[in-house]
This record gives structure tokens, C-alpha cells and sequence, in this order.
RNA sequence: GUCCCCGUCGUCUAGCCCGGCCUAGGACACCGGCCUUUCACGCCGGCGACGCGGGUUCGAAUCCCGCCGGGGACGCCA
């Protein structure tokens, strides 16, 4: 059998964690399987959907590293893949369903619907359409729209049958039709098919052999099952993936802070680690390695390893994750990315070349854990006219010998003949320390804040040596300006 | 309220289906130490969990029942 699954958001305007994570399992397992992974926009509610919308969709998913073989601008044997694009498509079905009997008109009011939905709940009922509707004549009907209702069609759900099925990772999932809320709504009364309904059209139309979703979807399960059985379509495989909660342990939503791919990408974080972060959120290899790329995942991803219990979204992990990956990032596409935190930051590029930088990328990687720190860290090699620190001041105050050390430092630097490398650097350093007589922390820390005015920082004859000459005197300059001062 | 799902360290989880190898393993975080002229990295070590109560059994994290707790769904949203 040819695996094909399908990732079906509404273009909302951004993309949650959530369903990323759903597109990513969804990609995990139709590469894994060799199958098809489609891309379906589902924007049947003309309220709210926008081509930008849509655009943050695939931007999100193209930044994770997913691709799609099948969807809106690519195409494919089953298209169209928007669901705005399909309503003809639906009318079929809908006519289909009208001369079985399966659905009829209702004319009740949102607001009609709305109170009695708040009396049984008041009653201590659960909410359900009673099928008032179902059995209108000829004449009620022609009354009705007489008095400008616009009637919705709603699909008979059989009165007492358990519906079944195998979740892939919730196991077995019985439902009695009696749960499921009475006959339920596929076409509004503006003509325009709802979710439930053109969900299951277009899972059979595009042939989806595995519905891999969230959670929140079990209880739409029973209802579209039924109505595969009356389209007479062969129901899918379902798999349902748990929920990601909040530090509260409630559904992740906006309140919880970053909840958007977009963020996430905005903070710095990188693809490979954010997309191998949200694999580990409901899902483990067997074999226990937890940084993996996204070929790596591919290979152990089998979602019968997927977890049934939901999962707290925790970035600790990701940030340490995202340290990783910068690690080991090829410096040249890590320098790329940082360059904007850079500039954002106000920093001017343009003295410095292109070879130095990545040098720079190189030595400081090790310090951040998301791009947008970087700034912080490259600080030390980008500014020369750094404010020296209050704790680095006081350091200096509390022995003259420290103050010293510095200035030797300067005058044997002004001295010295040649290019500053590491090894010339320590070389200069001890003498001054025998000159003045120092050693240890007393004469590195002394020229470290010389240098930088911090009191840490990257290793000395590292920076030394990327600064050059000239730019350490100015720096020697500017701090002994500030330390005599 | 009703139905459905879920419940192992702070977090992600392994183990659960096929009871003993579990004095419950790993990772992240945290704490301590080592390394280091600073900070970080790295290395070593530590802390830390089977929601509760009953069964079944020689033996239960694993099987059964009940309770409790959490979450989700009950739309002319998707």
C-alpha cells in the first residue's frame, strides 16, 4: 500500500507549535514509509483567510526543513489542494448524501440553537441537537423560509450504534452514536460545507491512507467515519497525537509565551534544532540518541512509538539543543544568520571583513544558545570604545600593582615590532608581568580589562591575536582614560 | 454536566502489551567537584519519580477494580 498522509492547517495567520509538530510527524512518517506527504490549506471559513496566512504556512514548514510533494502551489494528481478551491467538489457529495436521505434541512436560528443548548446544559444535559427539524412537511418548510430563515443541512446520525476504531496510538477508541451530540451540521446556511465534511471528502478524494492529527480531533473521529460509511469511502487509518501543554498543564495557547514557529525562528533558534526538539515532544527513538538530524529521524520515526500521554512544552531542553547544533553549524551558514542579530543590534559591519567575522563566529559560538545572544557575546571583538565595568573598576582600585600592569602592558605593546599573533601576545604579557612583578590573576585579569573592561570573556591571546595591534592600544587607551579618570 | 483521553524524577522520556533481569534506566535542568590566568565548554559525581487505595500473584511500575487528579471534546471554528 502507498502511504499518503496529509498536513491540513487553516491559514490563521501563524503557525503553533502544535501543528508543527503534527506536520512533522506527518513528514516523519510518509518518508519513512516512502508514502506521499500532501499539503492541504483548509479555508472553508471565508470569515478569516488571507494569501499572507497562507504564505506563513509555508514559509514555517519550509524553515523546519518539510517538504511537500503534494499541495496548493506545487500541485499534484488530486488537487485542487485548497479547499476554497474544491466547493464544487462538494456539492456532488452533498447532492449524493440528499438522494440517500441521509440529511435534511434545519432552520433553527444560531440564536434558537444557543438556548437550548444553555437549558440542557442548565439541566445538567449534555448539549445536543434534538433533530427538531428532521421531520418538517412540505409546508412547515415554505413557512419557514417565508419568514427569511435560511436553512443548514444536517446529517442523520444513527440513533444507538457503537462506532469503532483503532487508533494508531491511542489503541482501540469505542463511541456511542448517542454521544455524538445529534445530527450535526455539513453545510451551513450560507451554502458553504463545514470541516467535518469536507475533511472527510478530501481524505478520500486524495486517496490519505493515515489521518495523523491532534488529539483534539478524537471526537470528531466517530462523526467522519459515519460519514465515510454513507459516502460509501473506505475509512483511513487514525492515529492521534497528544496534546502539548502549557507549564500549567493546560492546552498550549498564547498566554504561554512563544507559541508560534515564527518566534521561535525570530529568538534564533535553529531549524534543526527546533524540529528535532518538537520529534522528542510525544515521541522517542529506541535506541535512545536524542540529537538527531532530520535524516535520523526519518530513519527511527514509527508512530507506534508516538507517547499517548501529552507532553509539557519545555524549552530547556530546546535550548540546550540549539547549543548543540550552533556547535557543530558550518561556520559560514551560522555567520550568515547571525549577521542581522548583529546589525539589529546597531553594530556598523562595514570595517570588518567577511574571513574575520566567521573567525569571530567561531570563538564566541560556544557562548550563546540562541542567535539573538550572539550580539552580547561578539560585543568584545566589535566595540572598541566599551564602557569599563564598576566591578572590573574596583578590581583596578584595590591594588595599584593592577593599574600598573596595564600601562607596561600598553608601553611594551607601542614597542613591539611585528604582528600580534597568540604566541607574541603571551610573550609580551609575561614580560610585563616580570616588570612589575605580578602573576596569576593579577596580571591577566589587569589586561584583560585593559582590553575588554570586563572581567570574563573569551581567552585573551585568542582575541589579541583577532584584534590586532592597533585596535588593542585604542582599547589600552580608552580603558586607561577611563580607570585614571 | 456528559462523553473521551491521560497519569513514571522539575521537564522530555525508557520500562508497561508478553508480571520477576527495576534497590526503576537515559537526557535536559539543578547542585557539588575537577579542569581553566576569567566566563563558558568539557569531564566526574549527586539530588530526584512508578497519583492513591484495594485486589490477583510466591512476586506488580507492569494485570483487574475503585477513587483522585489533569486534559480534551461537546459550534452554521478548524
Amino acid at each position: 500500500m502507498n502511504v499518503r498522509v496529509r498536513f491540513a492547517p487553516s491559514p490563521t495567520g501563524f503557525m503553533h507549535v502544535g501543528n508543527a509538530r503534527t506536520a512533522l510527524f506527518n513528514y516523519l512518517f510518509a518518508r519513512h514509509n516512502n508514502g506521499t506527504f500532501v499539503l492541504r490549506i483548509e479555508d472553508t471559513d471565508v470569515e478569516r483567510h488571507s494569501e499572507e496566512a497562507v504564505n506563513v504556512i509555508y514559509e514555517a514548514l519550509k524553515w523546519m526543513g518539510i517538504e511537500w510533494d503534494e499541495g496548493p502551489d506545487v500541485g499534484g494528481p488530486y488537487g485542487p489542494y485548497r479547499q476554497s478551491e474544491r466547493l464544487s467538489i462538494y456539492k456532488e457529495f452533498i447532492e449524493k448524501l440528499k438522494e440517500k436521505g441521509l440529511v435534511y434541512e434545519c432552520y433553527c436560528t444560531p440564536e434558537e440553537l444557543d438556548a437550548m443548548r444553555k437549558e440542557q446544559l442548565e439541566r445538567g444535559e449534555p448539549p445536543r441537537y434534538t433533530g427538531k427539524c428532521r421531520h418538517l412537511t412540505e409546508e412547515e418548510k415554505e413557512k419557514l423560509r417565508a419568514e427569511g430563515r435560511k436553512p443548514v443541512l444536517r446529517f442523520k446520525v444513527p440513533e444507538d450504534e457503537v462506532i469503532v476504531f483503532e487508533d494508531l496510538v491511542k489503541g482501540r477508541i469505542e463511541i456511542n452514536s448517542r454521544q455524538l451530540g445529534g445530527d450535526f451540521v455539513i453545510v451551513r446556511s450560507n451554502g458553504m460545507p463545514v470541516y467535518n465534511f469536507v475533511v472527510v471528502i478530501d481524505d478520500a478524494l486524495m486517496k490519505i491512507t493515515h489521518v495523523i492529527r491532534g488529539e483534539d480531533h478524537i471526537s470528531n473521529t466517530p462523526k467522519q467515519i459515519l460519514l465515510y460509511r454513507a459516502l460509501g469511502f473506505e475509512v483511513p487509518q487514525f492515529a492521534h497525537l497528544p496534546m502539548i501543554l502549557g507549564q500549567d498543564r493546560s492546552k498550549l495557547s498564547k498566554r504561554h509565551g512563544s507559541t508560534s514557529v515564527k518566534e521561535f525562528k525570530e529568538k534564533g533558534y535553529l531549524p534543526e534544532a527546533f524540529t528535532n526538539f518538537l520529534a522528542l515532544l510525544g515521541w522517542y527513538p529506541k535506541d535512545g540518541k536524542e540529537v538527531l538530524s532530520m535524516e535520523e529521524l526519518i530513519e527511527r520515526f514509527d508512530i507506534k512509538d508516538v507517547n499517548s500521554a501529552p507532553a509539557v512544552f519545555d524549552t530547556t531542553k530546546l535550548n540546550w539543543l540549539n547549543q548543540v547544533y550552533i556547535r557543530s553549524y558550518p561556520i559560514d551558514k551560522l555567520t550568515d544568520l547571525i549577521i542581522p542579530y548583529l546589525e539589529k543590534a546597531g553594530f556598523d559591519l562595514s570595517s570588518f571583513s567577511r574571513d574575520w567575522l566567521e573567525r569571530v563566529v567561531e570563538v564566541t559560538r560556544e557562548y550563546f544558545t540562541v542567535l539573538s545572544d550572539a550580539p552580547v557575546y561578539m560585543e568584545t571583538f566589535l566595540k572598541d570604545d566599551f564602557q569599563v565595568q564598576p566591578e572590573a573598576k574596583e578590581f583596578i582600585s584595590e591594588d595599584l600593582k593592577r593599574l600598573e600592569v596595564i600601562k607596561a602592558f600598553k608601553e611594551k605593546l607601542s614597542g613591539f615590532e611585528g604582528g600580534l599573533s597568540q604566541e607574541s601576545f603571551k610573550k609580551l604579557v609575561k614580560e610585563v608581568g616580570k616588570e612589575v612583578g605580578v602573576k596569576g590573576k593579577n596580571l591577566f585579569m589587569p589586561i584583560r580589562i585593559g582590553l575588554t573592561g570586563k572581567m570574563s570573556g573569551p581567552e585573551l591571546p585568542v582575541l589579541a591575536e583577532l584584534l590586532g595591534k592597533e585596535r588593542v592600544l585604542k582599547r589600552l587607551e580608552n580603558s586607561l582614560n577611563q580607570l585614571e579618570g
